[in-house]
DNA sequence: AATAATGGTTACAAATTGGTAACTATATAA
DNA sequence: TTATATAGTTACCAATTTGTAACCATTATT
């Protein structure tokens, strides 16, 4: 990989989490692609995620192509958001990083809860 | 995926960005995978990252469990990083960021460059 | 004339993260 | 006796990120 730094003068997998790494941005990718893709559905299905953060995210995904935003011009106002190519070319990058995730992280959570 | 979040109560990716996600995490796994093993190579390697910086990143791999610490009883001191199983289970997860990144990132940046 | 619906924006404050530089310990070598 | 090497730790400050709450625009409905 020190080829490739040198290479391309970064790291490719600091680059990736840089774009993917926002707080929520893993999530709102998630659900539009099973398209919940309205800006107000978005917030429901993330409660945490507060609207300043939920704009700022999507703006993120915009700038960086993984998401498409496409205004209708209706009142009241609709916005309808679509992952990019680019963005659905993150599936099996996800898909690593999840299956990581569910074995060392979430798994191993929930048998020590069963415990007691 | 919604069904792992209301199965394990949480988010698999972003649980594991959470742990691989830190400033330097990356090119400091990635470093000790290859040998470069010890505090003060490590910090050569990355020039960037302050004294400081390196510790901290350090000690939350290791209490992650993605490293193991190995101290010597010498003067001056000598301590020795290596990956654990754990550590070592995230090659794919890697090696999918990183194709990612060389691809969507990386290689599109270079040929900007060349343009003019 | 007031209210609802949607998708935001803005200002301010609080919390988190990161940088800098000085300090520490101790055996060995000059 | 002083300097060197290694692997840190600590205090303080600056920058970045995030939360909260108020505000906005426009059309249709009551």
């Amino acid at each position: 990989m020190v080829e490739n730094i040198k290479k391309y003068g970064g790291c490719p997998v600091s680059a990736t989490l840089k774009i993917i790494g926002g707080k929520w941005k893993p999530l709102i990718l998630y659900f539009i692609s099973v398209d919940v893709n309205r800006f107000g559905q978005l917030q429901k299905m993330m409660p945490g995620c507060s609207k300043r953060m939920m704009t700022t995210q999507l703006r993120e995904l915009e700038s960086d192509e993984l998401v498409h935003r496409e205004v209708f011009a209706e009142v009241p106002p609709k916005v309808i958001y679509t992952l990019t190519e680019k963005g659905e070319s993150l599936r099996p990058v996800f898909r690593e990083l999840s299956k990581w995730g569910i074995k060392n992280i979430l798994e191993p959570r929930m048998s020590e809860n069963q415990q007691r």
